[in-house]
DNA sequence: TATATATATTTTTTTATTCTAATATTATGA
DNA sequence: TCATAATATTAGAATAAAAAAATATATATA
């Protein structure tokens, strides 16, 4: 059984805010896809069109994909020209997926 | 923009069954009510009753939620007598949990 | 300005989650 | 064995998320 004395006493799971957020970031990254998206951009700023073609899916989906981690302000971005780089904005989503190469 | 020199040349996520299986794992805690469960079990094992008092939801509800936990093997259990004792078996879980809180 | 390229949005269909209510199971003790 | 307490399961309705297809927008450049 796992358990940590850090957490005795820790009372933050009767915060309904924090969970309620926290549940978002988690669903916003609960998606093959989407970790994927993180997995490709965990090593730098990446174009649309490099991260779909390296995802190997249509456009439109990766758009899609984008635009909920763009929204829960996972992912920044910054036109350039004709194209657009995501990053990852998000700290807490980056240490997230590093945990999950442990 | 963040990112990590440990992630550069990390391929991990060209694997399907390493997306698959975290996606499965965030998808399984990305909810309020089942966050709010880690939370509670962080301390250590409590028995349902228990659980389901402090969280304020129907016990069926949180019947539910258990199994879904208990499926995806983040929560393990034991029987004591006519009471049923969970606690938090996976680490990585856990771990995700103590990142929320920072 | 017309065209091509890059990206985003919208709509529809399909599929998956969630909640609630009802019911079932298991163990204990009278 | 009957009643009760503790927990789990199932079924149904409501809602949300997903994928696919079609279309729209924005920028660059000929």
């Amino acid at each position: 059984m796992v358990h940590d004395e850090d957490l005795i006493n820790n009372e933050r799971w009767k915060d309904e805010e924090f969970l309620e957020d926290n549940a978002e970031l988690l669903k916003a990254l609960a998606h093959p896809s989407r970790l994927k998206i993180i997995g490709f951009l965990s090593s730098g700023k990446k174009c649309v069109k490099h991260i779909w073609e390296a995802l190997d899916l249509p456009q439109p989906n990766v758009s899609q994909h984008l635009s909920v981690l763009r929204n829960k302000g996972i992912l920044g971005y910054k036109r350039e020209g004709s194209i657009v780089c995501y990053y990852i904005k998000n700290k807490k989503a980056l240490e997230i997926y590093k945990l999950l190469l442990k």
